[in-house]
DNA sequence: GATAAAATTCGATATTTTTTGATAAAAATA
DNA sequence: TATTTTTATCAAAAAATATCGAATTTTATC
């Protein structure tokens, strides 16, 4: 048995020149997987309509309070959402308007 | 405290309406989790240049052939690959070129 | 039918993730 | 300053995932 089996010499030095490096494919693997957990895609789908603070995201979504922090500060760490405080309160937002608007391709990926 | 702390009625109405149900987030969850793993983004990445079998797949990616079988068989039932049977071998490719549009939507987000 | 090749399933292990209660920290207010 | 409100951190339990060797299944070929 030889290395390859039915790979043409072609695609192997197409591999070899257009597969992501590791490290890139492990950066787009933690990016992905933000959208990876319900919780987080309905704290993802709730700042898309409006900012809110992590009190009102718990009670409107009823999630934990301590789960609606922990994620958010995920989402926060992948550059998902962003904050502002105001006072005693924090508001939390989308960071970017592609969030939405790959929620929207997976959305249409399934449905359409 | 009330049960909202500082959502207005507007708001309440909004998410009433226009957040997805849990089971359309449950989905959504899955789906994004095929690209949340760096072996199946690897898989998927290959398979976008060129269709191929779990032998090759193994031997040019240097993936343990198990993994390979097991990922692409997650894969497979998320639709994101398909196979075809040609004798003994069974060549797997991409599902749907959306497919490796949302992995370039990852790397866009990312990168630019 | 026997053998070999290719892929899958099974089972064990290790690792990661998610969730939660208790508690602490930060800011406003009395 | 003491208390209340809001959010974050910590630690532990529970759940989910990934990997890999061994065994099994499927198909082709001799």
């Amino acid at each position: 048995m030889s290395e390859y089996m039915y790979l043409d010499n072609e695609t192997i030095q197409s591999l070899k020149y257009y597969m992501p490096k590791n490290e890139i494919l492990q950066q787009m693997a933690s990016f992905f997987s933000i959208f990876s957990d319900g919780t987080r895609l309905k704290l993802l789908s709730a700042l898309s309509i409006k900012e809110m603070c992590v009190n009102d995201l718990s009670k409107s979504l009823s999630i934990n309070q301590t789960t609606v922090s922990h994620q958010l500060k995920l989402l926060k760490q992948a550059g998902a959402v962003k904050d502002k405080r105001c006072g005693k309160v924090i508001y939390y937002s989308l960071a970017d308007k592609k969030i939405n608007d790959i929620m929207l391709g997976g959305v249409e990926y399934l449905f359409e």
